[in-house]
DNA sequence: AATGAATGAGTGTTCATTCAT
DNA sequence: TATGAATGAACACTCATTCAT
């Protein structure tokens, strides 16, 4: 069976794939610093010259993973969401439930927000670059707590700041599906709780 | 003539403290495999030599750091605040105005806070010494939010978990403290909003 | 392809002999705390990260040097030489003879009866794994003495002693053979000499 | 009871001795790379400062106390000894005889000793220096040896190589001395039969 | 003069990266 | 293309030396 060029380069992209996807993981769970390249091509099933095939260093590994990340899908599905003809309360539901569902369900979803968020935090070349995506997200958020707040079902506060709190709290509990499996993972009322007043 | 022993003492005493306080901030700020020896002597203004006069290893600067963290204090007044024969939505109230005080003013409260929380999730050895300190704070917090289930002014749901909730939010602040100065801080009263009903 | 795993063995084979080789010459002539590894590591002609892979420490490395000198042959030769039916001055004279001539041509003999006298005087921590492959020698070199002692070849004194006094004298030569080029070897009477009596 | 400038000079004079003679002990034991300063002042019973005003450097101590090892009685003793008017044997009996016994009874004649010889050995730097030393000792000894060669009580063979042998043999004892207490120290008569032939 | 805390050059060890196979 | 042994720059740690007291 002569390998033609075109099942090289499907080899070659699943291998690449593979080592995105199971990187993200491990970067999210020990962060940039606490990753050696050994442990984590073991943890891969790879060899560590593998990894150097594909990716020119353990910084280009972690910008490409962090690109991966940032993807303009959930831009526009919130975007989306945040143009719809419907109360900010029912959105706002809508987004807990589709975002506690993906952290339950969606493989790689908790080490996503981990990452994009820790980068914010530690990663002071990647802050510009990682600004756009957050600032998008953000915005669109800020947009529906606003609607929220006209509506009366929001609390009273900067739009931006319980944006910041919401997310927030979500990257609070990817970090924990991440490390623990001790503690119950919170439900979607509770996320909604960060920005809704009571419903008596 | 020699100097006084006495004297030695006090010196000693002194750069030990500085020591651990500055270190606490570094360490909270970069994480342990983040934090290289040389760049932390620098940042408290001493030769890397004198950390190892007064701390056999990092691994052990690192140790007496998060035992420092765990001082009893915290929850000393947490578990008197529980059992004051006032309502649970009083003691929240004051928790949190009491916390996000902290946050804001005291010096070191939220590398506290952040290094205690990291260590939970990625110090696997600390994990049982740690362990002992948090759920001792996790337990207080818990028997108040009870109280305040029985008075209907705190959301159902497990009283573990909504603890949990309330201190990982902390920690969120605690963290954003550390690295950023963009955010406006969250206020005492959205973080009673993790557990309280509206007041309407 | 993979390099096989058999030719991997093979390549890592070698090099851990190559290393235990070299640096047992260089430890008996610069003694553990002279040693650097960097001086080491150019001496055997690799980098210093490779003896690292090898060995886990410069501490372990000398362990396992000391170890290979202890090997079973030396003793098992002088077990045989020690039963055989000859008369005890033929024996030490063999004896003699075969040291003598070891010391000259075999690479790393006085290497090896450096290191394992040395040991003797510097490392506590291996007195008692050293005590074994010593005294089994000085027990069947005593033997033989006092063989020699009911001959008459042999001079009056503690066997152990002479054979202690035997030994040492080996292990001078054995030092001068590393150090220097300037004095004349011991010959092998020389070295009889230490036991027996004169010949007339 | 003020201290008048002598008493302070005397002062320092005994300190200068103690550092010199207790040093010469613990190289002697440890090696000059195996010796930590820090240590070396807590054998001797002194700050590490102290040391410093004494000596510029742990290589001056060194030196100095290598040159306080090769001092000028032992020659001249030998030299007087060499030019005595009695047999090759009697002068070898006598030598031997105070060797053992200054090996048994002066306290530091096997540091001494083993000092003198070591850095024949290991340091390249003092090899010179040492030389004369060394020389002058084997010089008067080989005159001996070359006489009782004559007289025919001594063994056949260059006598720089047999007085070297015997001086080795000292060595050896001396390293004994310091290190361990198990063996039977070496008797005069053993050590003369390096050099003597039998006496039937 | 004596001390020992502080220092930083030097040493031991690790780990991202390279390269022969 | 895939491998893992080899590398050396970078990091953790030690120790001879200095210096304020």
């Amino acid at each position: 069976m002569p390998k033609t060029p075109e099942r090289c380069q499907e080899i070659r992209e699943e291998t690449r794939k593979k080592i995105l996807h199971d990187a993200m993981l491990y970067f999210a769970r020990n962060g940039f610093a606490g990753t050696k390249i050994s442990d984590l091509a073991d943890y891969i099933g790879i060899g560590q010259g593998t990894l150097y095939i594909y990716f020119k260093s353990k910084e280009d590994l972690f910008k490409e993973i962090f690109t991966v990340c940032n993807n303009d899908r959930e831009i526009k599905e919130l975007k989306m969401l945040s143009g719809l003809p419907i109360s900010a309360k029912s959105k706002i539901s809508k987004l807990s439930k589709t975002v506690i569902e993906k952290l339950e369900k969606e493989g790689n979803y908790a080490a996503k927000v981990t990452l994009t968020t820790h980068v914010l935090f530690e990663k002071d070349d990647f802050a510009s670059e990682n600004t756009t995506y957050q600032s998008e997200i953000y915005k669109y958020t800020a947009k529906i707590i606003e609607q929220g707040q006209k509506e009366k079902s929001v609390v009273a506060g900067s739009s931006m700041k319980l944006a910041d709190f919401y997310w927030s709290v979500v990257y609070l509990y990817a970090l924990k599906k991440l490390f623990t499996s001790k503690y119950e993972t919170i439900t979607a009322s509770d996320l909604e709780r960060v920005l809704l007043k009571d419903k008596h």
